[in-house]
RNA sequence: GCGAAAGUGGCGGAAUCGGUAGACGCGCUGGACUUAGGAUCCAGUGGGGCAACCCGUGGGGGUUCGAGUCCCCCCUUUCGCACCA
């Protein structure tokens, strides 16, 4: 029979009679070019869907196995919708301004002007290869003056709308990228680009944007939004939403300086601590110091009661006129030590606790009593009011402090089985209860108290309700070279001005010395001669900002531009945006999940406010992919295990390249690139191949081959085959079966289930000695071309198709064609299976147990009369006895 | 520490709603065709047992006629966040 297949095949010398990836996939991308086939005309035509993929960055080393990875996954989607009748539209760009392009000019000195086309071009060449239906129309670079023209315009926009401000900040300093780095770019201390680099504090003047402002709504979406879930869960720890008290501490002087020792400030705190709840929260009467009042944030105003110290963050403003003299110098020396200290590695939960007593104290508000102001680094100035109340008894962080430091525990909080007297021992305790110690409170629960506790002591104008978040303000200054210019000019008279619109974009200079310094300023503050302006507003010598915006700047908006990229006078065309977005479909990796996902909800709302688009959320579906590792490791250069993707695609084929890589996991969670796991998937094209050529060559008969080559009507003649020219029901019911199982696990991603339901049908289709029928198999092109487009637009013309096979239509799934008409139902006695039996499809209850309870497999278990029955339709009968 | 996801044959992985565990593929074993096979095709392939059967989804309990799937406890791995009051 092979051998048959082979001279039939033999007969069509004008044709490839075996599959070449090579030749037909050359034949294919060039095609599409010439038709612009991958462009949709963006103006016209119904069922817009925009199916968008994170854009790389064009790293020198060319297209890593993860960005093909995900891009195939997101082609395979977007040629599924454009089969389904939609007219896509997937763009592609580059990412190209920013510290990891730069910082491989540095390595490999080649000016960035020049390096980063070139790696473009080899990226373009790559993409191109793998067969994405990207419309090559509309690409972008954030790095074209007339793309970075608008970044820098959006920038203007948030200004215009205060929501851009600079401020003299703390911020992350790398020593080795020698800029500034946002929060979310520094791990553990560290710096992200360069691990084992530590990131140092900084105090310089930065532009940040509020993004905070944006927090609730940020957060409030998220319940709507349809993303991958692990996505918004990372969000949402981020913006990090947290619901409390302000509760201020009256600051009532120095004590005597002997108090320093714990003997003493235990005392004098649980003599207080006794009459506690007693007394107005108003305090005791002394006069406090008119500049200390110290408001400190809490989740846990029920524990006020136990609250039995204050700490400052170091940076906090009232430590210097709260420090005793005689302190001072040791406060000094402390809060200068932890200035040296990052921002991150500050955080490090286990570090030992630290801190310096300031030698004052504080009224506490509920109980009355004077508790000490300590100052250590487990505050962190920047997060609530930079000072919180202590309660050791019930925060584990104050009970390690109170602990080393000798300061008095107090409970407040008794859980199950504990009472007011029941010791704190060895840690505090976190867990629900009843408020004991409390005064007037006890009894009530934890958060009942926490509500009678904040209503009492606002009555006394002492707290009110806040609520505080994680999230910080973006900061967006970078001093480095490689990024778009701020539009910003300092004037000595004029003071801050925004570069006038008609000037911009303000052009990033070609220098030759773009190499950072330890200075703290860009490169840029190096020439005069670029940043010595007239100031737009009164026309005197000015100076340009000499900081460029952070890359994630760039890529907040860039889905807005591509289907605009003709345009020069507007960012977006305001009709085609309307047309073409929210996005519909976006696919990315999950390690953007609060960096850029979060900036570009941001600046989309940003833009929403300010009557730009009239939408707020930029993406209605994104979908997070895995990761692909590599023969069970992690892929890495210093492993040299990295995949080269040019090396599979000229050994197997793009489209076997592609199938592959969507076979080898589920595309969310990733997957293991095994070398030898990729034949299988070359076998199934093949045996595709090998298909549809013995299908059409049977239908035309083979003597006719030859005659009428490629142009082919496929209309049957008589056929010469011995086989009956009809499709065989058993195979057309498994490909309708298959026919919707393709299309469901297309819809939700399940790409390689899919790809197993296609392997599945074709071992019906080959098994046994049957040629198949063109009926057979022309459906399968169609299932097969958005993981395989190459092969399937070649099939598809072989079998006399002059349409692209994207312009044909998904398979219509016919429900009739794809029912059994037997099934197996399995017979459990006691839940254990002892047999099968096959029965009609509606098959009654009683015919099937009848039938089962006849199965001698099944008999033999089955002694008297069965307690129970249990029928499943479709599935199983269950005896219980 | 907190959060999220996961743990299934020799391997990658299926099982979408609590209903046949191991689809599909790799690998392996045997066979066919062969001068030859790292090609192709056919058959087999969770473990134990001659068989009837028994065991089996990280471990231990539980719910249920029935659990990979649900509940409780524990172990392990990966990822994210990490002194956020």
């Amino acid at each position: 029979m092979t051998v048959s297949r082979t001279q039939s095949l033999a007969e069509r010398p004008e044709e490839q009679a075996s599959y070449d990836p090579a030749a037909i996939e050359r034949k294919w991308q060039e095609r599409w070019t010439e038709t612009r086939a991958n462009s949709p005309d963006l103006w016209k035509g119904e069922r817009p869907f925009y199916q968008l993929m994170m854009f790389p960055y064009p790293s020198a080393e060319g297209l890593h196995i993860g960005n093909v990875f995900a891009f195939t996954g997101n082609d395979i989607h977007g040629r599924f919708e454009r089969l389904k009748g939609h007219r896509v539209f997937e763009p592609i760009g580059f990412d190209a301004f920013g510290i990891h392009s730069e910082n491989y000019a540095l390595k490999v000195g080649i000016h960035p002007m020049e390096l980063i086309p070139r790696n473009i071009e080899n990226f373009r060449r790559q993409l191109r290869r793998v067969g994405l239906m990207v419309d090559w129309t509309h690409q972008l670079s954030t790095t074209d003056p007339a793309y970075y023209k608008w970044t820098q315009w959006i920038f203007l926009q948030l200004m215009n709308k205060g929501l851009a401000y600079k401020k003299q900040a703390a911020v992350n300093w790398c020593p080795e990228c020698k800029t500034v780095l946002a929060n979310e770019q520094v791990i553990a201390g560290e710096c992200e680009r360069h691990p084992g680099v530590k990131v140092e504090q900084r105090f310089l003047e930065q532009w940040f944007f509020r993004i905070t402002d944006y927090a609730e709504r940020l957060l409030q979406d998220l319940d709507w939004i349809d993303w991958s879930e692990s996505t918004k869960t990372a969000q949402r720890n981020w913006i990090g939403k947290s619901e409390g008290a302000e509760i201020e501490f009256a600051g009532c002087g120095m004590r005597d300086a002997g108090s320093g020792t714990a003997e003493s400030r235990e005392r004098k705190a649980e003599s207080r601590n006794d009459v506690g709840g007693e007394d107005s929260p108003s305090g005791t009467g002394r006069i406090p110091h008119p500049a200390s009042r110290i408001p400190v944030f809490t989740t846990r105003p029920d524990t006020i009661f136990g609250a039995t110290y204050l700490v400052l963050a170091p940076e906090h403003p009232l430590v210097p006129e709260l420090t005793a003299p005689e302190r001072r110098a040791e406060m000094r020396a402390y809060v200068e030590r932890a200035g040296k200290q990052d921002l991150v590695s500050r955080k490090i939960t286990e570090r030992e606790k630290t801190g310096v007593f300031t030698g004052a104290y504080a009224v506490n508000p509920a109980t009355g009593a004077d508790i000490p102001i300590w100052v250590a680094d487990y505050v962190l100035m920047e997060y609530g009011t930079g000072a919180i109340m202590a309660v050791p008894g019930h925060d584990e962080r104050d009970y390690e402090f109170a602990m080393k430091f000798g300061l008095p525990i107090v409970r407040v909080v008794a859980g199950e089985g504990q009472s007011a007297d029941t010791p704190l021992e060895g840690a505090a305790y976190t867990g629900d209860g009843r408020l004991v110690n409390s005064g007037r409170f006890d009894g009530l629960t934890v958060t009942e108290g926490k509500t009678a506790i904040i209503d009492w002591l606002a009555e006394h104008g002492a707290a009110k309700r806040v609520v505080n978040y994680r999230l910080h303000d973006w900061c967006i200054s970078r001093q480095r070279y490689w990024g778009p210019p701020i539009p910003v000019i300092y004037c000595d008279s004029c003071g801050v001005q925004q570069v006038p619109e008609k000037d911009l974009p303000v052009l990033l200079p070609y220098i030759e010395d773009f190499r950072p310094d330890d200075t703290g300023v860009s490169p840029l503050a190096r020439h005069e001669e670029w940043y010595r302006v007239p100031c737009p507003e009164c026309g005197k010598m000015a100076r340009r900002e000499t900081d460029v915006s952070d890359t994630f700047l760039d890529s907040a908006w860039y889905f807005l531009r591509y289907p605009s990229t003709e345009f020069d006078a507007v960012p977006f065309d305001p009709a085609l945006t309307t047309r073409w977005l929210p996005v519909d479909s976006y696919i990315g990796g999950n390690e953007h999940a609060v960096l850029h996902l979060l900036y570009t909800r941001f600046i989309t709302m940003v833009l929403h406010d300010l009557g730009y688009v009239d939408f707020d959320e930029p993406f209605k579906t994104f979908r997070a992919h895995g990761l692909i590792i590599r023969e069970g490791a992690k892929m890495s250069k210093s492993r040299g295990n990295v995949v080269n993707p040019d090396e599979y695609i000229e050994q197997w084929g793009a489209d076997a390249f592609r199938t592959y890589l969507m076979f080898l996991g589920p595309f969310e969670e990733g997957g293991d690139f095994r070398d030898r796991g990729i034949s299988g998937v070359r076998r199934f094209l093949d045996r595709l191949w090998a298909s549809v050529h013995e299908a059409r060559d049977a239908g035309r008969g083979m003597r006719d081959a030859g005659a009428d080559a490629v142009d082919g009507t496929a209309s049957p003649r008589a056929a010469a085959s011995p086989e009956p020219r009809v499709p065989s029901p058993e195979v057309l019911r498994k490909l309708h079966q298959t026919i919707k199982k393709v299309g469901d696990d297309l819809e939700r991603l399940s790409y390689n289930t899919a790809i197993a339901a296609m392997m599945e049908y074709m071992n019906v289709l080959r098994a046994g000695e049957r040629t198949p029928h063109v009926a057979e198999v022309e459906p399968l092109v169609q299932l097969v071309a958005p993981f395989a487009p190459h092969i399937a637009e070649e099939l598809w013309e072989r079998l006399g198709h002059a349409e692209s096979v994207f312009d044909s239509g998904w398979p219509a799934y016919d429900e009739a064609l794809a029912a059994e008409e037997m099934i197996e139902l399995v017979v459990q006695v006691n839940g254990k299976v002892r047999g099968r039996v096959q029965v009609p499809v509606d098959v009654t209850e009683d015919q099937a147990v009848k039938k089962a309870l006849a199965e001698p497999s099944v008999a033999k278990f089955v002694t008297g009369v069965p307690k129970k029955v249990i029928f499943v339709p479709g599935r199983l009968v269950n005896i219980v006895v």
